[in-house]
DNA sequence: TATTGTTATACTCTATAACTATA
DNA sequence: TATAGTTATAGAGTATAACAATA
């Protein structure tokens, strides 16, 4: 575990981190590959696809809305072929949502596009450059997660 | 210029890449030291910070937002106090917006408690991993600059 | 006539409060 | 009585259309 609090290299560094992250992200979000859908869609989405099925409460604590608001979210989605309710199987109060494969086709088009727009910046690095950032990429992976 | 097409390892980098760089944002956006400035507002006072000063019409461009968006953030921006508004020297159709001091202060402020939320998942990594992200970090950043 | 910025108005997204159904 | 989800309504943020002032 480094030790930040000594080397002003380190608080550099990290300074450096956010400040590409936060812009490099916001170059990204506006890569989408459909303009009908709010972020707060794809983010469900997305969190569908990690964790297969979800009851909107579950979804609602997860996306940090409140439940009408998914509710809404949850209608939306449905009327746009991308999820699917079902009762659920134990509890005749909740829902269970899962997505269709229609959804998981947007988002694999989705992450092809951004992909696409990241790999073009890239080609603007030389080889030194892209092989520092390789070696990072699994790393910043990690640190996403912790 | 790495040629992405051909190495399967580069693909995955880039894919890692864009999953990290979207998932970190996510977490660093929530460490906001004001809850009552919009996202937009605060991206506006970012602009201001890397550009000095800005008409409103340059604004709306840079951050993606219509001219009437705008006209309203700038005026919510000064009723707090933290942008200026002076008229144009060359063009009186046009307004010139400047930050005031305590809008760079609220930005140092912000970046602060965002480094250390970074930092503090940095303690997560081991030493390997932490000069493997040092070095890749100047790399990001000319990456997020392109 | 074109451009900058504003006003008036409507739409989207989310929140709070009150309600229904089930546990 | 507590919990899951919904309905009704209000507030924040942004867009479009129409307008005023200046180039």
């Amino acid at each position: 575990m480094p030790d930040l609090t000594t080397h002003g290299d380190d608080e550099a560094a990290v300074n450096a981190l956010r400040s590409a992250v936060m812009r490099l992200s916001r170059r990204l979000k506006h890569q989408r590959v459909d303009e009908s859908l709010s972020p707060t869609e794809m983010s469900v989405l997305g969190t569908l696809a990690r964790c297969g099925t979800a009851t909107p409460g579950e979804l609602a604590r997860k996306e940090h809305v409140q439940p009408p608001s998914m509710t809404r979210i949850v209608a939306l989605l449905e009327s746009k072929g991308l999820v699917k309710l079902e009762p659920h199987p134990e509890d005749r109060r909740q829902k269970v949502v899962t997505q269709t494969e229609r959804a998981e086709a947007m988002l694999e088009e989705s992450r092809r596009k951004r992909n696409a727009f990241l790999a073009s910046l890239v080609e603007g690095l030389d080889e030194e450059e892209w092989a520092k950032l390789r070696a990072a990429a699994p790393v910043l992976e990690k640190l996403a997660h912790l």
